[in-house]
DNA sequence: CATAGCCGCCTTTTT
DNA sequence: GGCGGCTATG
């Protein structure tokens, strides 16, 4: 049933039937709450659960929201998933439509970065001029709006897209042959189908007959494409999301997509929720006095519905070990107390994790890093995921490669070479070749040609359960046994075992079990998937992981330049997005907000001077030293030396000279000078002309 | 073909 | 401070 005590406002968005609605949220209004009663009363009024398609930013969400439209008492079935995920659905149904195979590989960066080396050389071009980094990062750019490399090539109009135009190509074509896709391709493969084959949109348009998207400000032109063609047939589209909340331009998220809905869809109802059911007025007010100072932002009211809480406690450090372990204190002194309340700590960047770790463990207090695709990036992990990648699809080369030595049976470079050079002549894949080759590849006699028998049985053996053919992929290809000769192997196997039982529960829990679909979904496995609400340990994580949760007690740590905002966001709105940033994280709070900085931040080793935050002259809230001292009024931090103080010793790195040390500094104030030694020699600078940076 | 050791660069954020 | 990539050696 629907809840009785939705407001107004919440009301409309969920009784709101057919056509366009976009619905703007604040912080905390309840915005999940209201998607999930829609889906609820959509339901209630007749809507096939199968035809509603409602889209979160992560499985988790999906998840979550999957299980609270069953706590409501109604029917489950809904199509609740990420647009990753739906496009991987879509994609496997009409693979053929799409050019591909429905057992696709899903590469990841690691993937990816390997392919794209490969397109670099085969392209004859040099990676220290064309870094595999910069040219993913411009091909990912590309895909998100749609661009392939035959439109780059024919509107290339410089030195670097010219370059970059056949490497593009290339990277496509090694993914292609290896019938493999990127995170990108799934959204854009996915958005080409739609809009080329009009059966295919309409079908789906008519069997999904209302769309919900949530975070709608973080969506990408390809997933805005996508949007609009699953909605073609009855624009029964819901978007719900907050400008202010936006954190992922850097990864082609467009925030013209919510801006412009009321020009997309004319005549769309819009619904404001401005009310915030979660923080205090004291958190709302501080939050609210720093995205005020966002240029490119529409005014909007955060309004409290709760009783003016506790200070937001401000506070000074002097070093990082010394925030980290007044952190951990004061959780659990909290934990201790009468309301102990969900607490986590937030940062921006995960190299702050490691302090935190050390100063909880010291302290005994229970948490959890939220980072969930660490555990698939391990070794072994990456090893076992390898083998059964190969054998759904033994056209997937990088995950060949991976495994065709490991562990070892002498088939080292040279031998990989040929059996390239013979695929490449003969137009095969790599399997194909090493199967043709098998007997005289390799130094070690039959090597091979086991490698080839056994993976050609695990083939014919893996339709009966992932569980039953990991456990014997793990034994019978030797992986097991050479684990057990490293030293910390016993770690290793039991992860592998983890990585089993994870199968087995796949395998049990799955509609339509498959070799093909287990890899592809913990292809999509994000960060937050592995964040469990329900366990007593603090959860730690970055402030982007931190979106669309909320907890009693927030913790933000290292708030200073440089790190919040982040040294590389150079220009204004890069510079906003990190006040967004900041935002989510505040707004994540209920009760109680901690934010902090330390004078002296420890980086690569080097213990370096830090500036606080120019953002935290923006809450307009007193500032603590540690010791409960107050040194005055945020804006009195406007007034810390801004310019650098370097000190004998300290990395540094300067835009021509590259990275150098500081042999002396001359604290002269405006006029103060630095002796650096670089590598082609040693130089006296004036720090404020030189662009030097604390490295 | 395997491995130890060294250099250089680096992740900011992630589906 | 750590990983990947390169080189020299077995």
């Amino acid at each position: 049933m629907i809840p009785k005590d939705l407001t107004a406002a919440q009301r409309r968005a969920v009784d709101h039937r057919e056509g366009p609605i976009l619905v703007i949220a604040g912080p905390g209004s309840g915005k999940t709450r209201v998607i999930t009663c829609r889906i609820a009363a959509l339901i209630d009024s007749g809507v096939k659960p199968r035809s509603i398609c409602a889209i979160t930013f992560t499985n988790k969400a999906a998840e979550e929201m999957r299980n609270r439209v069953i706590a409501m008492g109604t029917p489950g079935g809904a199509h609740i998933s990420t647009f990753h995920s739906l496009c991987v659905r879509i994609l496997r149904r009409y693979a053929e439509a799409a050019g591909i195979k429905p057992n696709f590989s899903i590469y990841d960066t690691s993937d990816q970065a390997k392919c794209m080396k490969q397109a670099i050389r085969d392209c004859d071009l040099d990676k220290a001029n064309f870094p595999p980094r910069r040219m993913l990062a411009a091909v990912s750019d590309l895909k998100n709006r749609l661009v392939d490399s035959d439109a780059l090539a024919a509107t290339a109009d410089n030195f670097f897209t010219r370059s970059l135009a056949p490497v593009y190509r290339r990277y496509d074509e090694i993914l292609g042959r290896s019938n493999a896709l990127d995170f990108d391709d799934l959204l854009l493969k996915t958005a080409l189908l739609l809009r080329r084959e009009k059966a295919i949109r309409e079908d789906l348009s008519r069997s999904f007959e209302f769309l919900l998207i949530d975070e709608y400000q973080d969506t990408n032109h390809a997933q805005y494409v996508i949007a609009t063609q699953l909605v073609c047939a009855h624009d029964n589209i819901c978007a719900t999301g907050d400008p202010d909340q936006s954190i992922y331009r850097w990864r082609g998220a467009d925030i013209r997509n919510i801006l412009a809905f009321e020009k997309d869809w004319p005549g769309a109802a819009v619904v404001k929720l401005e009310e915030n059911f979660r923080s205090t007025p004291n958190i709302l007010r501080a939050a609210d006095s720093l995205i005020a100072n966002n240029v490119s932002r529409k005014q909007k009211k955060l309004i409290s519905t709760r009783g003016a809480g506790a200070e937001i406690a401000l506070t000074a450090f002097d070093d990082e070990a010394e925030e980290a372990e007044a952190v951990a204190l004061r959780i659990k002194r909290l934990a201790e107390s009468d309301s102990p309340g969900k607490a986590a700590v937030l940062y921006r960047i995960n190299a702050t994790s490691r302090v935190l770790e050390e100063a909880l463990v010291r302290n005994e207090v229970p948490y959890q890093i939220v980072r969930g695709v660490e555990f698939y990036n391990r070794r072994e992990i990456r090893d076992m995921l390898a083998y059964m990648k190969v054998i759904a699809n033994p056209n997937d080369e990088a995950s060949l490669l991976r495994i065709i030595n490991t562990p070892q049976r002498g088939i080292g470079k040279v031998t990989i070479e040929r059996l390239r050079k013979y695929a490449a002549a003969r137009g095969v894949g790599l399997f194909e070749s090493l199967r043709q080759n098998a007997d005289s590849a390799g130094k070690r006699r039959g090597g091979a040609a086991c490698f080839v028998r056994m993976m050609e049985k695990f083939r014919r053996r893996s339709g009966r359960g992932v569980e039953a053919l990991m456990r014997e992929v793990f034994r019978e290809s030797g992986l097991a046994a050479a684990l057990q000769k490293l030293p910390d192997g016993e770690d290793d196997i039991e992860n592998v075992e983890e990585l089993i039982n994870s199968a087995a529960r796949y395998d049990s829990e799955a509609e339509e079990p498959s070799l093909a679909d287990y890899l592809q979904q913990i292809s999509l496995f994000s960060d937050v998937d592995s964040y469990d609400s329900t366990a007593d340990r603090v959860p730690l994580m970055t402030l982007h992981a931190a979106k669309g949760l909320e907890f009693d007690n927030v913790f933000i740590v290292a708030v200073e330049q440089g790190l919040l905002p982040h040294a590389r966001s150079e220009d204004l709105a890069a510079l906003e997005e990190e006040r967004r940033l900041f935002f989510v994280g505040m707004t994540r709070a209920k009760s109680g907000l901690h934010i902090s900085f330390a004078r002296y931040r420890t980086f690569r080793g080097d213990a370096m001077p830090t500036v606080p935050s120019h953002f935290l002259d923006e809450l307009g809230l007193p500032v603590r030293e540690s010791n409960g001292e107050s040194i005055g009024e945020t804006g009195s931090l406007a007034g810390s030396p801004d310019r650098p103080l370097f000190k004998p010793g300290q990395g540094v790195r300067h835009p021509r000279f590259g990275p150098g040390r500081v042999i002396d500094f001359a604290d002269m104030g405006e006029n103060s000078m630095v002796t650096v030694r670089f590598a082609r020699g040693t130089k006296t600078l004036m720090v404020k002309y030189a662009k030097l940076a604390a490295k």
